[in-house]
DNA sequence: ATACACTCCGTACCGTAGTACGGAGTCAAA
DNA sequence: TTTGACTCCGTACTACGGTACGGAGTGTAT
């Protein structure tokens, strides 16, 4: 038969059999229903899609906790709008600024590979100030610190 | 005196002092001198902008050898040129990739705030199908795969 | 009917990235 | 000169995100 099964699955997601039962114990994806006769798993068609997605996700910096509530926005379709409002919103900041930096870095890859071949290369770009300082401690005058 | 320990560096990065040991021991930052007297280190001025470099990159999921990868190309200010291009190369693709899914999933945060106190929210945005379907297994007939 | 692949489950183990601990030595302000 | 904060180092422990193992059961192609 042409069931999903949880290694056609993990094949088509391109991830281990074992790493799918890992994220149904987290509850990143949603529990599948098991075949009356063998007790298997027998998955959605949007599985393997709702697994790919966890993946890029996570190269993008996100853990695990985060994607959760990334999908959280999507999972109940009927609570509460406004709240769902509000924690997109917080999600959209913050991607947001993740693209900021994500951009400043790859201008200044960009840089450095212009500048590269110039053969009289010394110190042309740092990488590092690609990303602005938000220098911590805020000058408190007279402390303790030696 | 006012000399940089590690404390003071640990406060500028916002990280703490186990951390700025631990950076060091994987190379990620300059090895300080250390003070004739005690032994102490001694940092020299930019290695809490290292340090801060480090934590964003992290966040923007990179992981800490792809950081020390990254570093690597202002690192050897000596080294071969073109090595260095190639590698900044390969690592300006990635960011572009990244930049392109974050900006996916922001669309959609959009959408989703954008769809939502229109109070008849149902199945408006599903997030996961911000990120495109690359489908594993490239149809091939006659497999075993049941 | 048998073989072999697949599934089940719990538990154990792994690498990464820190974080904590603790005893001994050092620095500087009172 | 004593006190308290700071530093040293190695080692141990933690959380996260998987990955591997292994024994028992199931499904199906030959």
């Amino acid at each position: 038969m042409n069931t999903r099964t949880i290694s056609k699955v993990a094949k088509k997601a391109g991830v281990g059999v074992e790493t799918v039962r890992f994220y149904e114990r987290k509850g990143l994806i949603t529990q599948p229903p098991r075949s009356s006769t063998g007790g298997y798993r027998v998955y959605p068609a949007d599985t393997a899609g709702q697994i790919r997605f966890i993946r890029q996700a996570q190269e993008l910096g996100f853990s695990l906790r985060e994607i959760e509530e990334l999908l959280s926005l999507r999972t109940d379709p009927a609570t509460d709008c406004a709240d769902v409002r509000e924690r997109a919103q917080t999600k959209l900041t913050e991607v947001t600024r993740k693209i900021a930096q994500m951009r400043k870095i790859q201008a200044a890859l960009k840089q450095l590979i212009a500048a590269c071949p110039g053969q009289g290369a010394l110190q042309v770009c740092s990488i590092i100030e690609a990303i602005e300082v938000p220098e911590k401690p805020s000058a408190m005058p007279k402390q303790k610190r030696r």
